[in-house]
DNA sequence: GTACATGCAAAGGGTTTGCAAACGG
DNA sequence: CCGTTTGCAAACCCTTTGCATGTAC
């Protein structure tokens, strides 16, 4: 029920290189929205061959593909997750570490709020920046 | 009582040279949050030997100090503000047109939410974007 | 076989920086 | 004055692209 992003690279008819089949591997097996040079050496353990314009290339066909979304979260390159469910983010500003959550509530409010501004919503982007509360009197 | 911008400038012991003030200008008379090279470009309306590394600077400059908010919307280079209250930011995404508006009832579920996930909240970002409803049948 | 994908290196944006000259307090 | 700020151009980072070569289908 549930395809993999090598199922969806299939259904689409891509053409799949030894180099996206390795792609396809490091992206599925991350769960830490890694940037294109993360990506890259997690590729490159895998088969060294691999050049970084490749690495840029496949990502962006996979994003244009609706296989993969961007995000850019302040002070980081952009990063990468295969697209799920709807969600947002938290981000550890001291670790870069990146949390998911969901909020159907504010989801529905910001498309009444567009609407109210004589708007309809394409997209929007709700990130969170935040320290870990345990953490906190250390904070500088 | 409110302070505008020069005056900041002032209290904060600025050396305010002709360039710090024309591009001051430029910033107090904008309501379109501008990237650098427009109002690299209206500064040089009023003096054309102001260098755009010095509006690089001095933006930087103005952004540590918390006169200007920097934001990153998606498919644009970084664009500006002054600070004010605070606020999130609907794209139009076919003109770039920014308008603003506040919901402070989703301000205080994303504090929630953080809080919940053992995080304290130090920023957030909340950006719509999205098409005017009058031409959304054009769409394309 | 052929159109498409690759690696490399060069080019591209947007932004920063080193330097000598100019300037503000 | 003297440290700060400036303009210029070069450097920078991340990303894209041109080209000759390699490869999936």
């Amino acid at each position: 029920m549930m395809d993999t992003l090598l199922d969806k690279c299939n259904k689409l008819g891509l053409k799949m290189t030894e180099q996206r089949k390795v792609i396809v591997k490091v992206l599925s097996d991350s769960t830490d929205h890694p940037d294109v040079e993360s990506v890259h050496k997690r590729a490159a353990k895998i088969d060294k061959r691999i050049g970084i314009a490749t690495v840029y290339r496949t990502i962006k066909l996979f994003e244009d593909n609706n296989l993969l979304e961007k995000h850019e979260f302040k002070g980081y390159s952009s990063r990468y997750e295969t697209v799920r469910e709807n969600h947002h983010h938290l981000i550890d500003v001291r670790s870069g570490k990146v949390s998911e959550f969901r909020n159907t509530l504010v989801d529905a409010m910001q498309k009444q709020v567009a609407k109210e501004m004589g708007y309809k919503l394409i997209d929007y982007r709700l990130e969170l920046y935040a320290v870990p509360i345990e953490n906190e009197r250390t904070k500088k």
